[in-house]
DNA sequence: TCATGAACGCGAACAAAGTCGCATAATGAA
DNA sequence: TTCATTATGCGACTTTGTTCGCGTTCATGA
């Protein structure tokens, strides 16, 4: 499911339209669009798809892609956002709450990495739309960072409560550490330095140093 | 027939010219360049950039840019090299060896913060240029990670020698997992959502995390 | 019915990175 | 000198993401 844009920062719109009319041809174009470009990015890779040869695909121009997409790079940030919701939804459906924080995390994690692994172009092109300041599809990428990061939050902040953190631990920073640590990690995935299974578990030794910490105790 | 030596020992030159001769010509081209390149970034920034304007400045025709880089990314890059090496020799001129690792590890950070600080769109370069797997700059970015990497992990070698750190902490790891805490920091920052002291207290709030560890111990 | 306005579609055009074939210049060998 | 070689330079061209202006469709309201 998605609702993207829930509030428009609206400039009050005069005239809103209900759902039925032409906008129906709008909805099985954007379809049409995005299945194409599904396609042809993983047939040829992002790069190499043109967005002609996607538009063709799809049956209709060029430009008319960008009636529904502001960019070459948003086709594939569509992808990526349905792709995290999935992967949040298969880490709640058998989420034990009471286990130790430091194995849920992992088993978040593991999700994540499950279905980001199968298209390193989804990990890479999030990636370089971060690179793209005060275009909309690094506002997308961050903001879906942002939600990630939220939902390690909401498991350590659930950890630190019960007492399996330290209370001094900063549960925002902590999340953010454990995130930048999976980025990080995917980047030579991506360019193909190391496999998936690697990459997996560099995240999760990564994870353990977090937890364990470094210094002697 | 023709190129009879071009066997698969490349590195082997056919014929060398001695260092003087047309070469003295490219090299005066490249730096100007480099130079021409350098004044129009901080002008416009990256993005704003044109080849043909740089060449112009440079006093060369576009298209032999190319005889001297590979891509535009790479104009960039080669500047971001100067700046590492740079910070380093800073880092190392009164790095106290026997110091806390804790301390050495946030001053060597802070160095190299300094320097990045001033100019986002190194960081945003060198990000953008690792999602370009196969090209030049990629395996260029990516190496100056790995010694930046190396770099981190000698200073925390030496700590878990002297009984600094835990003996069963595997220093490579730990030290990609700082280095990623730095990378993933900055990308707010480069994306103007921070500004470059929040972007340092990140960093230095992720490795004191890191150190600390977050388990109750 | 007809004007209105909004969402959609399209071909032409633009911008800018990158490629290609050829020209030039400098050097050493014959 | 002359020739071969090689680094450098360049203008024309190609590619590709993106923009623009104009036309089309269609629900609504008078």
């Amino acid at each position: 499911m998605k609702s993207p844009s829930d509030t428009e920062a609206a400039p009050t719109k005069l005239a809103l339209r209900p759902d039925d009319g032409r906008l129906l041809r709008g909805q099985r174009s954007r379809a049409a669009i995005l299945k194409a470009a599904r396609e042809l990015f993983a047939e040829r890779g992002f790069d190499r798809a043109t967005l002609r040869t996607i538009a063709e695909r799809a049956g209709i121009g060029a430009s008319s892609i960008y009636r529904h997409f502001q960019s070459k790079e948003e086709l594939l940030i569509a992808e990526l956002l349905d792709l995290q919701e999935e992967s949040w939804r298969q880490f709640r459906r058998d989420d034990q709450r009471k286990a130790p924080t430091r194995e849920r995390v992992s088993r978040f994690l593991d999700c994540q990495h499950a279905l980001l692994a199968e298209d390193s172009d989804l990990t890479l092109i999030a990636l370089r739309a971060t690179t793209r300041p005060g275009a909309r599809v690094a506002a997308q990428v961050l903001s879906l960072n942002d939600r990630t990061i939220g939902l390690l939050m909401e498991i350590m902040q659930m950890g630190r409560m019960q007492a399996n953190l330290k209370r001094s631990v900063d549960v925002l920073e902590a999340a953010r550490v454990v995130f930048n640590i999976t980025q990080g990690a995917r980047i030579p995935w991506a360019n193909g330095m190391t496999d998936a299974e690697s990459c997996r578990k560099a995240i999760q030794t990564g994870v353990d140093l977090l937890f364990g910490g470094l210094e002697k105790s």
